[in-house]
DNA sequence: GTGCTTGCAAACGTTTTGCAGACTC
DNA sequence: GAGTCTGCAAAACGTTTGCAAGCAC
């Protein structure tokens, strides 16, 4: 597969808290406090994390933040490139930081999520492209089936 | 983690809705007059549909058919291997009957879908099962990406 | 008659929105 | 001071559930 040809901007590597304060400051938005911690948790535990999961984590500091503001701001730093979400499965989206494209497994019974790379996309992405005439991306929803242990 | 005790049950391949009834009544199911006009209205237009989409074929018929019913048989069916759901995007699953298994693609700009076999999925599922040991089911989401006219 | 199935209403979990006040720049 | 961002409450969305009445067998 290709470059991650992902919506809007040509999406820039992963980068440093500072970096995204300055990139929130670059297109007029505020570096306001709830936004900075949510960055914090972010980088702190770059993992694949619910709204929810980041609320906690988020109020475990500060309280007073409100669920919506962690969707807000999970909103925005989605526009700015800095997260991703995907669908790992029923329930919730989950979010992460934008490091190295890398596709989901997910296994149905277990829940379990391992990451692929996308060079295991290569195959499928050029055939995609030649018979359907179809660009896959396949980050944002996960690929399900079972995995070792639950077969 | 909703516990997805569906599958198992080696799917059976599609049939006729007179086949359908035979099965709901093998099972001690009842054959009642909105879940027969559901599988008439599903082997009428065997496309994707949401639940929603669903009803409003069924109360077309009949308006007395509430939405919790087309819940209640669609999961119902879908547990008898008739039916099968899958998530094309954000908003609500889509059924369709289990005529041979296949995959979507869906364009993440215009929404349309495009079913793709299974045959172009086999190098992959060989791949993740070799390095991964993850069996793929692709079926259950789609691979999002853009389509020609949206590129 | 038994017990599966229905309509209804109400609740669910996730996400979005309108608003007035608070804050960043 | 202008304009962005926040907390809150409420709604929107797709889906599930409890219940009493209704229907298939």
């Amino acid at each position: 597969m290709t470059k991650s040809s992902r919506a809007a901007a040509a999406a820039p590597a992963p980068r440093s808290l500072d970096e995204v304060l300055d990139l929130i400051r670059d297109r007029g938005g505020r570096v306001t406090a709830s936004r900075r911690l949510l960055l914090e948790v972010l980088f702190a535990s770059p993992g694949h994390h619910s709204v929810e999961e980041l609320a906690k984590l988020v109020q475990a500091v500060e309280p007073e933040v409100h669920l919506s503001t962690i969707y807000r701001n999970v909103e925005e730093l989605e526009r700015l490139g800095v997260l991703e979400h995907s669908h790992l499965g029923h329930g919730p989206a989950t979010y992460h930081l934008t490091t190295g494209a890398h596709t989901h497994f997910v296994c149905e019974e277990c829940g379990t999520s391992i990451e692929a790379p996308d060079a295991l996309f290569e195959h499928l992405a050029a055939q995609a492209l030649e018979r359907y005439d179809f660009a896959i991306n396949p980050h944002h929803f996960a690929i399900v089936g079972r995995c070792a242990s639950c077969r």
